[in-house]
Formats: structure tokens, sequence, C-alpha cells
DNA sequence: GAGCACTGC
């Protein structure tokens, strides 16, 4: 291969001298600055003008050219970095070029070393190597292929491998060396996922000892210089993005409701503006769903004068279906001649990286999105609305000008971009818990965390944290040094806390139903359809021919408006769907009902209020069937075994308020785990159904992984967290019929109050008999749940005495 | 008696 390979993308423009420095010159595109004036008021508000020509020109040098330049400062260094926007092709040619480039042949001749190349995100890593594997001609999975989670698409003849940062970073955990890479490639590297920025610091080590390994890191322009700072001034080179220049306003004025302005922006674009499609920017899917409805109606007040609009929503946990909508071509003008239709797309962050629509033309920025943040102190994690960095504003203006020349608003003073937003997004190494990350390191071999080489340190309190958390579950001794236990717990893809609570579960006698559990808990997303499907399809039933019309108005809604619960597995979220008809029939009748449809239809809707009655009911009789009195995490184990017992059928999934899909992933995750277990000679066990320990069992094998994660109910009625001492509440959704005196959740959220979510019965003695050291009173802030374990310790001791003396 | 940015192993 190599010769036949077409290549119709132009992929460099100038090839910077070693060690130059683009990042200045290049800053955030700043320099080309115009006065424009097609647009002096914006909604009789003046909008202060800026022009930035995103694209820098300069003279193109032919392909081969480069590409031997490119060779060259490759074979002459061990690192390199490249930087360009999105949209460069970088992607797709670089490898390519590198497997020109470099001799991969091993002694063994049936054997080859390997390029790989990271993405932080599945779907990339997949279609990457799929559009390479044809402009290479060659079979996906053969020379060219893809390893990601779940689904390992490559083979011993495999020379040039997509895969995900977090793979890269498992493989490192059994070959520490990466010894079977011959040039390792990270790409999207300014995205500092975990995974990369742990990557960055070991391939440094790596590199040490590894002559032959070349690394090539590849990323957006902004933090250039910060990676040849980090890299020892690796050379550096340049591909031209093939981004369209965008118009960038700023309003000249703060604005008090970014939301409102938001809306009045894209009503004036829709009015005065040239055909092209708008992409909002919002920060949830509440928010999301709740402009889309104010969009909608303003536009359909203004009548024939403005063109036909499509509102699009767009978030994760959408389901994928109403997630193609994005994709649609905007609406046709209502008659021939009249003004052009638009498609306006409200968007998460989703739409700043990951999701790419062509089209757009026009971009508003309000300048926030919602991100992680880690309280050590607290170890809370917590999602926060928060200004955006100056380089995610960057990208996302970018995306206005994929097509066709764009217009960016930012609803915030040129001002406040200057001064207040921060250059860059803090990387997410510091803003997470990183019990996990540590274990991780550990593993890999890294012993001392302090002067181990991170882009950016973690706070050390974060890491002091993570340490403390690992030592307490016995993965670490008083050391800090890997314990036997602690190197299988990293093998898991879990939580420090539930790998723990798995590889106890033998001893518990119960690993079969922690499995269940474990993988119904993590991360996958797991839903019950909320009864209004269930009522539609009622009304559907009595009514065919009249509901065809309300359905084609409704349909988009109906999913938009989450009458379709498809969010992330949490037992709250299960729980909700058991909760769903009474919330659903307020919301429809009342919030959107008025708003969406016409008189006619709303006649019509009413007749649903009786069939909602029946959903009612059926929500209960699944509460009822599968809903556990103890706690949510059997609830989820229940859910599970009658998914099983019911042969994983669809039809009986739908009846039962469960997504398939979810339980099918919850289940493909559970084979994973069975895997890990058996490779360590974990028994599958299971205690007798009919004994009266088969849910002590397992709440026990629960605690030994979440003892740090318990709250006590104080007497006056409210729970306060074990040692940390916050005061929390049961999250409404949970599946409890008492309030128990002791509780370990799953996770903490803080809302509009602290909840505690996913919670499960436990009891005060068990406490004391599976976590000693880390319930030792010495050790323990003076509270209630200190003289209530005070009394558990001295029950204990008195019961030891008695079975002494009775020997 | 509430409400989940986005990934990944």
């Amino acid at each position: 291969m190599g010769t036949e390979r077409k290549r119709k993308v132009s992929l460099f423009d100038v090839v910077d001298e070693p060690s130059a420095k683009i990042a200045k010159s290049n800053g955030l595109g700043l320099t080309g600055m115009n006065a424009n004036s097609s647009i002096n008021k914006w909604n009789g508000r003046p909008y202060s003008q800026r022009y930035y020509d995103i694209l820098e020109k300069r003279k193109t040098l032919p392909v081969w050219q480069q590409k031997e330049e490119f060779l060259q400062v490759l074979r002459a260094n061990q690192t390199l970095i490249l930087v360009g926007e999105t949209g460069s092709g970088k992607t797709t040619q670089i490898p390519q070029f590198v497997l020109d480039a470099v001799d991969i042949e091993t002694p063994d001749k049936r054997r080859k070393m390997m390029i790989a190349c990271t993405q932080p995100r599945r779907v990339a890593a997949m279609s990457v190597s799929r559009r390479v594997a044809e402009e290479m001609d060659v079979t996906i999975g053969e020379e060219v292929g893809y390893s990601i989670r779940f689904e390992d698409c490559s083979s011993a003849r495999t020379v040039l491998k997509y895969l995900t940062d977090g793979m890269l970073l498992r493989e490192a955990m059994t070959d520490p060396l990466l010894e079977r890479y011959k040039v390792i490639i990270l790409d999207e590297a300014h995205e500092r996922t975990l995974a990369t920025d742990v990557l960055f610091g070991l391939l440094k080590e790596v590199l040490k000892n590894r002559p032959d390994l070349k690394l090539v890191v590849m990323s957006a322009t902004l933090e250039a210089e910060k990676f040849q700072g980090y890299f020892n001034g690796a050379p550096l080179m340049k591909v031209p993005g093939r981004l369209h220049p965008v118009e960038i306003f700023y309003t000249q004025e703060p604005e008090r409701d970014y939301l409102e302005a938001a809306i009045r922006t894209v009503v004036q674009i829709h009015m005065c503006e040239p055909p092209g499609d708008i992409l909002v920017f919002l920060t949830g899917e509440e928010e999301i769903e709740d402009a889309c409805r104010k969009i909608t109606k303003e536009v359909g007040n203004m009548g024939d004068q403005v063109g036909p609009v499509k509102v699009v929503p767009l978030y994760s946990t959408l389901p994928p279906a109403m997630q193609q909508k994005i994709f649609e071509p905007a609406p046709p003008p209502v008659k021939e001649g009249g003004p052009p239709g638009r498609k306006i797309v409200v968007s998460t962050n989703i739409a700043e990286t990951s999701l790419t629509i062509d089209g757009i033309v026009y971009v508003i920025d309000p300048g926030f999105s919602k991100q992680k943040v880690y309280n050590p102190r607290v170890r809370v994690e917590s999602l926060l609305v928060s200004p955006i960095s100056k380089a995610s504003a960057h990208q996302r203006s970018g995306r206005a000008g994929r097509t066709q020349p764009g217009k960016c608003f930012r609803l915030y003073t040129e001002k406040s971009f200057n001064n207040d937003l921060q250059p860059q997004t803090y990387p997410e190494i510091l803003r997470s818990n990183l019990a996990n990350t540590v274990l991780t390191l550990k593993k890999l071999g890294i012993d001392d965390l302090v002067h181990f080489d991170f882009m950016d340190p973690p706070a050390p309190e974060t890491l002091m944290r993570a340490l403390e958390v690992l030592n307490y579950l016995g993965a670490l001794d008083d050391e800090g040094n890997l314990t036997k236990l602690g190197e299988i717990m990293s093998e898991f893809p879990l939580d420090p806390q539930m790998s723990k609570m798995l590889v106890v579960s033998s001893e518990f006698n119960c690993s079969n139903e922690i499995l269940s559990v474990a993988a119904m808990l993590s991360g996958t997303s797991i839903c019950f359809l909320a009864c209004f499907v269930f009522l539609l399809s009622q009304v559907l039933g009595r009514c065919p021919g009249a509901i065809s019309c309300l359905i084609s108005s409704l349909s988009e809604r109906v999913f938009a408006l989450r009458l379709v619960h498809n969010t992330r597995l949490s037992s709250a979220t299960v729980l909700s769907g058991f909760h769903a008809p009474v919330g659903m029939h307020h919301r429809i009748s009342k919030q959107v009902l008025m708003q969406i449809v016409s008189v006619s239809q709303y006649s019509l809707m009413k007749q649903m209020v009786s069939p909602c009655l029946e959903a009612q009911k059926a929500a209960d009789e699944a509460k009822a069937r599968f809903g556990h009195i103890d706690g949510d995490h059997l609830t989820l184990l229940n859910v599970y075994h009658a998914y099983k017992q019911n042969n994983e059928d669809q039809s009986w999934c739908y009846e039962n308020f469960i997504n398939h899909r979810a339980l099918k992933a919850a289940d493909n995750v559970r084979q994973q785990l069975v895997r890990i277990m058996s490779r360590f000679n974990l028994k599958l066990c299971s205690t007798d159904f009919n004994s009266r320990d088969y849910y002590v069992n397992i709440r026990k094998a629960m605690l030994a992984g979440y003892f740090m994660q318990v709250a006590h109910l104080e007497r006056t009625g409210h729970y306060l967290t074990v040692k940390d001492n916050q005061v929390v509440h049961l999250h409404p959704s949970n599946c409890l019929d008492h309030k128990p005196e002791w509780v370990i959740y799953n996770e903490y959220v803080l809302t509009s109050r602290n909840f505690i979510r996913t919670v499960t019965d436990i009891r005060g003695e068990w406490l004391v008999d599976i976590a000693p050291h880390y319930y030792d009173l010495e050790n323990f802030p003076q509270c209630e749940a200190k003289r209530v374990l005070e009394k558990l310790y001295r029950k204990k001791e008195k019961d030891r005495e008695e079975s002494r003396n009775r020997r």
C-alpha cells in the first residue's frame, strides 16, 4: 500500500521552522480587525463590531513537498507538536504520512509494530478509522483498525490503529513501555481529557526509556506554546484549517438575562439576516427545551412576514433518533417565492466538539456552559453553570464558518471577553475526583505522585483525598503502595468503591447479584419510558383516526418534553419513571398544550386525562413489581432480574416502562465485568434466594465498598453524612417506604438542595463489623452518629465477652 | 417531594 493511495485533500500550508512560536502570531485569530457596517443596530441595541480573519493567508505548497518536510522533522525528532484547526484533515492524513516515514518491521516477520492514534471519543475513533481504511483501500480491521471499549476491530496485521485515549491508558497497564507501538499520535490533545493528561506524563517517561518511540501531539492552536514548553521545546508545525471567516459581534452592555437575549437574537437574525441556519449554545436540557418552545412561539406570532422555522433541541441524553433531526434540512418556504425557512439548533456544548452540523451560518454564544467542579474538602463533584473560556468561545464561533462565511453573536461585551474569560477551560484533571486516576497511576508503576510530571498538577488536597480513599478501601497500604487487592481493583473499568464492592462480593456470597447492581449503576443509560407513551398508545387505540394529526404535531415535542425519559442511569431516573404520570400530566396540560397545539387539538388532548389515570395505575404496578422497600440498589437488581427472566424481550420492556436498549447496554457491561472476575478467579456465586440472608448479604457487600458514603438520620429528622457532617436529603425519587437510620448512597448531587441519590438501608452494626478502620471513634467528629456508634461498639464488646464466657 | 454539561475504561 502507499502508492495507490488517493489523496484529494491538500494538507499543509506552511511548515514552520522547528521551535517557531506560532501561537503568538496566531493567538485567537485576533489579527485582521476590520470595521463592518452591515449591522450597526441589533434589536435597537448597538453592537460593537470586530472582524476576525480566522484563516491566515499564506502561500500553499504542493502536498508532496510539505509531506517531505513533515517526514524530515519527524525523523529528526522524537516528539513533534502539530497544530491545526478542526477540519484541517490532520486526523486522517497525518497517520498515513507517519506510516510512510517510519520503519515498523520487527525481527519477527509475522508481526509489525503499530502506529497508534488516540481520540477522546469512541465514535470518532471508529468513523475516522473507517474513512482511512477506505482511503487506503484496505478492509477495516486488517491493516487499519480501531479499538474501543467492547469492540476490538484490529488484527495481527494491523499497522495503524485508532483508539480512545482511555483505551491506550488501559493498554499501558499491561504493557508499560507500550512496546507494540512505534509511533503514538495523541489527537485532540487540547481537549485535555483526564486520560490525555495522564498519557502526557506517562509518555514523557516512556520516551526516555524507548529512544525508538516517537510521539506526535496534535492540537488546536491555542495551547501550542504550553505543549512545546512541556515537551522540552519539541518542534512545532502547523496545518491550516479550512474555515471561512467569521464575523464576531459583541453586545455593548452586559445582558441581564442571557436566555431572553439569546431568544431575542434568534428572532432578530431570522427577521433581518440572509438565509442560513442558526446554532444557539445553552447550558442544559431544561433551558434548551424552554428556549425551543419560546422561539417557536415567538416566530409563530410573527405570521407570514417571516419564513418558517424548524427548531431542534440537541443534548446528549436526547434519544439518537431525535438527535438525527439536526441533520435535516431547513423547511421550505410556506408558499412559492415566500420567505425561506430556517433551521435553528439549540444545543449544549455537545455541538462544540462532539457533533458537527454543516450549514450553520449564525452562532449565538451567551458565554456559559455547565462545568464539573470538584470540592475535595467534602468530596463532592457537582455541575456549575460557569462562564466559558476564550478557547471555548473561539471554538463556538468557528462553528459558523464551516461551509461559508458566517457570523457569531456573543452575548457579552468585548471588554468582558478580554478581561473576564480565562484563556483556557481548566483541564479536567483539576476539576475531578482523582481516586480512580491515582489507582491507575499506581498500577502503571508511578509511585511518587507528588513529583509526577503533570502538565497541570492537581491540588495537593485532591491527591491526598484520593490516596486516603484508596487507603481506606485497602487498595493502598499505609506507605501508599499498591496492595494485591488494589491491583485487582485497578483492572475494573469502575470507580474504586464499586470495584471494591465487586471484588469482595464473593466473600459475601453474592457476586452474581453485585455484578448486576454494578452494571446497572455504571454509566449506562437505563430508563423507564414515561407513562405518556403508554398513554398515547391508549389514545391511539381508541381513536386512531383523530389522533394522527395530534401525533404529527406533538410527536417531536413528545420526545423533546421528555415524555420519554432517556437519561443516564441512576435509580433516580429509573424510579422517576414510576412517578412520571403525575408530573407529566401536569406538565403537558399546563405549560405546553396551549402553546403548541391548536384549540381543537387541545380538546382532544383533554380526553387523555382519563387514560392518564390508567397510566398512573400501570406505573404504580410497575413500582410494586420492581420496587424494593429497602433500597434503590435492590430495585435496580429486581429490574435486571425481571429483564432476564423475561428473556430480554423487547415488548415486555415496553409494557413495563423499561428501556430495552439501555438494559442491553448494562448487560454488556456485566459481561465485561464477569470476564475480569474470572481472570482473577473471583468466585461467581449467589445466596439462596429463599434465605433470609439473600438481600442482607448484598447490602453488606455494597457497604464494603461504599462505607465512606453513609448518611445517618438525626433526631431532628434530617440526614448528616458520616464524618463530613453535611446536611443532606434523600432524593425524592427514592423507593424506600421508610426513613432508615443509616443509608449508603451512590451519588451526592447539589441542585436545589443537597441530595443523596440511589440510597439503600443498611444497619449500624454492619458499619463497625465491616469498616472498623473507618469507623474508628478516636478519629471521629463529635456528632449524634458517633454516640450511636459508641453504643454499637459497646454492644459488640459485650456480645464478644458473653460468647467467650459461654465457651 | 426533583430535575442530569460532555466523555471514557
